[in-house]
DNA sequence: GATCCCCATTGATCTGGATCAACCGGCGGT
DNA sequence: ACCGCCGGTTGATCCAGATCAATGGGGATC
């Protein structure tokens, strides 16, 4: 998503010893939260491989049966489902997100996961890590939490966008961009979209032309510039305003 | 939702036994599945309370603190979310389904619920479910995978259904509907819809209009019949081959 | 540093759905 | 049984965004 910041956070890089939940950098937004030092040892015995995907190359297909859950570590990707001859973008991940969860109802994954840029994510081991829950309960509430907090963020976005001007789809989909990438630590001075237009626009339900002469507006807003894939992100703060103004009418 | 099915069903009348999750009919859908039915004696003391609503009642208002969740009984009630000035409707939840979940990550309810029929719910207290869970780890599994479910049928409809036709998306609707009755174990030979065309209209990001038109196109499909709030669903099969062919289109 | 190609932007036209407005029909009340 | 009202349907017009088409800029490659 953004190279500068993502380089600038330091720790986490895949050395050895990185790859230790206990020293993640991500620890207070995984699975690590709330459980006990003691036990994110054990952590380790789940999440016991790190993957790392190439641009575009495909995390796991629709239909797969459930065998791992996954936390973006770094990088970014999209989640398409299939609806009648269309292919329709229904999330995007970025680090520090639970992706696979939509799996553990059905035992089946409902989305075709692709890395939008070069990405790394952790593994875990869905059977294993259900298995240390039941012996570690705080991990089954955590795990709910991460669950939760996911879904509620891939849902409302969407939901929340039918029906308003393409402006401010654009608009409320930059902000929760920007907002997600702050929770996961990194900076958004200057952001680099790892999203075409065309996923952005299936993704919103709009024709890429319409993504683009809204960005191109948003942009002219002088809380934000936009061009082409980069965003710079000045106010935060006056950017939800101006999507709450914008809403409102 | 519909009337004659629902009595139809025979158990679970609000008689003193009836209250008691080991013989409550909505058990599979439930927290109880998958659980040992010594310990399912034990989720009695979690889920204290039955809660009744009237039509329009409210449920629980955006952004009060997480102290349950509930289980929709019998009726069906609406989601809806503040946006800008806007009411939104963004989920709707249909009986043996999870409500309340989207408090779970950040410990306030994220939507305001409101009843739009008369309604019965069980309500779970969170703190005692946690603490039950944390003795019972398969409840902990079963609300997640409960969690899961109800979060990608919130999530997907509403996601897949931007950017296609009304026409489409108006029998996606349906089509939803149908099946999350017929999981519930509802007939789906002759509903009622309790949600008005408003709700509907907000809730697919149309005009009430365009909903009340598109009623009509796809009513005169012959494996589906639609009169004002009476829907009678006679080929399910063949209903999701329509919208697989429109949505090709 | 020159070239190429992909993706984004920009422009022109067209259309599906929003909006404004009128009507209708079922339901509850008396 | 009649009346009144609310919510749904139907009709007419308008506009935001889709679609079709052409141009332009950036980044990767050599």
């Amino acid at each position: 998503m953004i190279r500068s910041s993502a380089a600038a956070r330091g720790d986490g890089a895949p050395g050895r010893e990185g790859l230790r939940c206990r020293r993640c950098c991500l620890g207070p937004l995984c699975l690590p939260a709330g459980v006990q030092p003691a036990e994110v040892a054990l952590l380790d015995s789940v999440v016991d491989t790190r993957r790392e995907l190439a641009e575009g190359e495909v995390l796991v297909e629709e239909d797969a049966p459930l065998r791992a859950l996954w936390v973006v570590r770094s990088g970014s990707l999209k989640a398409e489902t299939r609806w009648g001859g269309r292919v329709q973008v229904v999330a995007f991940h970025l680090p520090g997100e639970l992706v696979g969860w939509d799996a553990i109802a059905g035992g089946r994954y409902r989305t075709t996961i692709r890395a939008l840029e070069p990405s790394t994510l952790c593994v875990v081991r869905y059977q294993r890590l259900m298995g240390l829950g039941d012996r570690i309960p705080r991990l089954h509430r955590r795990l709910l939490a991460m669950l939760s907090g996911a879904a509620h963020r891939d849902w409302v976005v969407s939901a929340v966008g039918a029906g308003v001007q393409a402006e401010a789809r654009v608009l409320a989909f930059l902000l929760s961009l920007a907002e997600r990438l702050v929770t996961a630590g990194l900076s958004v001075d200057e952001v680099r979209l790892s999203m075409s237009r065309d996923d952005i626009a299936s993704y919103l339900g709009l024709a890429p032309e319409t993504v683009s002469r809204a960005m191109v507006r948003v942009g002219r807003l002088d809380c934000l510039e936009v061009r082409r894939r980069r965003v710079r992100f000045h106010d935060l703060g006056a950017l939800r305003a101006a999507l709450r103004a914008m809403a409102a009418s």
